[in-house]
DNA sequence: TAGGCCATCTGGTCCT
DNA sequence: AGGACCAGATGGCCTA
């Protein structure tokens, strides 16, 4: 795991989260951007899963059910509940038949609904950064949801360090004032390993930090 | 077996 | 009026 996500978990959290989804659940792995590991400290959203259950499991079988109707419902059938859509007895058992035929399309429209809700939840998974594998479950929804808010958190703020770094490279060599306050804490020479050096071009400080060309840089008109 | 997570049903409320 | 949304209730499945 990265340890600056492990670090923004916390403790409960996460030790409850490795147990069930394994060391790597929460890698930032290639291809997500969040910056090499120590460059981009805690997120600020140090609440992540805490004060939550953000247990998982997800273990439960497809139920893909859409038949408009509610007889055909698998987890009616499944489980035989007391509801009983049609069942003697059941709720449905005294109303009309135009009030039934109601009922069960809206119970339809309420099934393609969650759905719909369920799609989305595995669109968001299939976009945040955790261990997708058949050998790995699936997060649960409120993991999802505060992973996902977690992930925004922690792309915002590499987003906003990384203009500010931007900021400083405009600035010109020149600059022999401070690195600015927001970065300080995250170690001047690792952050910035040319502030000591007036001498450093943009180009050799664009290079350090892109490695191959990039929009971010390019303002930068240094010749080698 | 208890607890967590889930799908579904249901009735109420709000919106168009 | 009909549809969307919501929250409570219920029971099934799975895991520790």
């Amino acid at each position: 795991i990265e340890e600056n996500l492990l670090k923004s978990i916390s403790n409960d959290a996460l030790l409850d989260l490795t147990q069930r989804y394994g060391q790597s659940a929460f890698g930032f792995g290639a291809g997500h951007g969040a910056g090499s590991p120590g460059r981009y400290p805690l997120t600020p959203a140090n609440d992540f899963l805490s004060g939550q259950t953000a247990k998982s499991n997800e273990s439960g079988g497809e139920h893909t059910s859409d038949d408009e109707d509610g007889f055909d419902s698998l987890e009616s059938r499944k489980r035989g509940s007391s509801f009983g859509e049609d069942k003697p007895g059941g709720p449905l058992a005294k109303k009309s038949k135009e009030q039934r035929s109601l009922r069960l399309s809206i119970n339809a429209r309420e099934r393609r609904r969650m759905h719909d809700l369920n799609d989305a939840l595995d669109g968001l998974r299939a976009v945040i950064p955790y261990a997708h594998s058949p050998s790995v479950r699936k997060l649960s929804k409120i993991a999802t949801l505060l992973l996902a808010k977690n992930y925004i958190l922690m792309q915002a703020q590499a987003l906003e360090e990384m203009r500010r770094l931007v900021a400083y490279l405009n600035q010109g060599q020149t600059i022999s004032s401070p690195i600015p306050t927001a970065l300080a804490p995250f170690g001047q020479a690792a952050v910035y390993p040319f502030s000591g050096s007036a001498l450093a071009t943009c180009a050799e400080k664009c290079t350090t930090y892109s490695g191959t060309p990039s929009t971010l840089f390019k303002h930068c008109n240094d010749k080698p």
